[in-house]
DNA sequence: CCGAGTCTTTGAGACGATTCAAAAGAATCT
DNA sequence: AGATTCTTTTGAATCGTCTCAAAGACTCGG
């Protein structure tokens, strides 16, 4: 019941409790004979170390925290677990915190985290420029932007969204699309304005040949997917675009669920392409087209850059580090249309 | 850059270190003059509390340890958002840590979570009866057990899965089907075996007119799913069951991707129902009938109880709450066939 | 048996915030 | 003014662990 300490132990080992902690952190410099007794008396007391207060001590955690978007997108789940992989190399631990797109609990996730002290933060920022990450960064905790680039004050791991989004364009015009629809939002996000920069310069190649239409959503989840769904299939079909672009793969599986339901045929009707390919991507009513990003490397680079930082502050240059995103074709984009 | 203390804040504001702590915790003892002084020195120095050193004088700690058995389910990650939303409300923080149905990871995440003297752990086990969960409690660290039935030792909430198994298996039994498989392992699995028990109730009320076939799983994902969909459909057609009853979502979307890749029709030539009724299984390729469990309510229903413990050990009493599913039926598993 | 050199063990400060008894200061009443 | 009460502020002790200078115990050569 009563939590033991290290000065109960020290008691009943009959050593001092500066030896307990040799034993616990260097136990090599201790005689085996005095190491065994202590380990039995940890044994006999379920003696568990107060990682608190070591780290109060210690000054330095071993926890890391990672701030997303949205805990609910796989894509997230899965950049979690690539950052949780490295980090049990480390014996760190990875606490992953949702801001859920709302700049309010981003904040109070932040505040908590460096309350707590963390080694550092991994982050996808809600929005683009935060001053709170400055500031973060600027009392001393340690930031690895994820997914986003970072502003020079910190290192970051992304990947280029804006070419992303012009191998989707250009896929689409490709298969004969003229008139393509953005469907994603707000601009706010960077992600979200550069995958729309990139179609838009993918469509601007096609000199004039291709019409661009932009629906603005407010949230990237399949609820928003759907309602603009909706709109676009209540549209008369001339009026339709004949393909869409969703930002992400949430929005993507909304968009679809909304065509079935309006009885409009995918992707004979209206042809969609996704991002993220996560994994129930393939698993769709339509299996669906989908940028590819490596996420769990994301998850993986962005902590070792931040363990690399907090290894060695002095001479660390922070770094931006830009994967490159690949086109998976399924059926919801397979179709070849005259154009 | 140097983090500041309570002391710095002290000084800047001509203090005591008293003074600033009670303007931190108590602000209605210290006059308004003396509050604004402080407040500015914090602000000034950019003074963020150290969680760490008061938790070590308080000794309780503000975060619930969520152990989960698998995040990249959204299931999981529903329980965990329920949870999280109420402990916003009690200013905690949930850390949600996966143990990926590894004993091994799971025992680590518990010694990590009680080293940092956590408020307390909910957790859906891996095991049923774990020696490590026991001591655990022992030692202090209240536990709620999730979506697992309680030693007694603890509180815990849960869905009846015995009564979800047994729904389903009538559902597709009334639909006419006279073969029915069960997917899902391995037994160890409380929940897995629960459903398993169901659908044998419902097999065994139908009076030897059903036959119920099980094929053993290790893990439930989608990967594992598609491989047993990948043996069944390459049974032949006699020897085939009509349905398939999946232990979750995860697996019978596999199972699904599956059926269609070999060019089976679901449900004309097969019908799926899983388990969970996690958001993509209404996009699925063939929206998938499924057993809905109350996900959120899970996950804010056990921090509800771990609080209750916290704040009231004493008369505390340890309640086991459960659950009813409900039956969703989608279109695979629509079909009404002729027996 | 002494002294130098190795190994081990010791124990008194930190670390940063909270607490609380006690002191100091203000206000009120005689 | 002095006594009494109420409000504020103070500062030393405390939480559990780590660190490190220094003491103690041993070994070995001379």
């Amino acid at each position: 019941m009563a939590t033991r300490n290290i000065k109960e132990v020290a008691q009943l080992a009959r050593v001092s409790v500066g030896t307990v902690s040799n034993v616990l952190n260097r136990p090599e410099i201790v005689s085996p004979a005095t190491r065994e007794r202590v380990f039995e008396a940890i044994k006999k007391l379920g003696f568990v170390r107060n990682e608190v207060a070591r780290h109060l001590r210690v000054g330095r955690s071993r926890t890391v925290g990672l701030v997303v978007l949205d805990v609910s997108n796989p894509f997230f789940v899965d950049v979690a677990q690539g950052a949780e992989s490295v980090a049990d190399d480390h014996d760190s631990m990875v606490v992953l915190c949702n801001s859920a797109g709302d700049t309010g609990r981003e904040r109070r996730h932040l505040d908590q985290l460096e309350q707590q002290r963390v080694m550092g933060i991994l982050i996808t920022p809600v929005e683009m420029e935060s001053p709170w990450v400055e500031e973060l960064i600027a009392r001393g905790t340690p930031v690895v932007l994820v997914d986003s680039p970072a502003t020079g004050l910190q290192c970051s791991v992304a990947v280029d969204d804006r070419l992303g989004g012009q191998i989707a364009g250009a896929h689409l015009i490709e298969r004969g699309h003229r008139r393509i629809m953005f469907v994603g939002g707000p601009m706010s996000i960077k992600q979200v304005a550069d995958r729309h920069a990139g179609v838009t310069s993918a469509v601007a190649a096609a000199d004039g040949a291709v019409e661009l239409l932009t629906s603005s959503a407010h949230t990237l989840t399949v609820a928003e997917g759907r309602a603009i769904g909706e709109r676009v299939a209540a549209l008369p079909p001339d009026e339709r675009p004949t393909a869409a672009f969703c930002a992400n793969d949430m929005m993507a599986l909304g968009f679809l669920q909304a065509m079935a339901s309006h009885g409009l045929r995918v992707p004979e009707d209206l042809a969609i392409i996704g991002y993220d390919d996560i994994d129930f991507a393939a698993a769709a009513a339509v299996p669906l087209s989908s940028i590819r990003q490596p996420r769990e490397l994301l998850g993986r680079t962005a902590i070792d850059l931040l363990l690399e930082e907090v290894a060695e502050p002095e001479q660390h240059r922070h770094r931006q580090v830009i994967f490159q995103p690949d086109l998976v074709i399924r059926e919801s984009s397979a179709l070849r249309r005259d154009a």
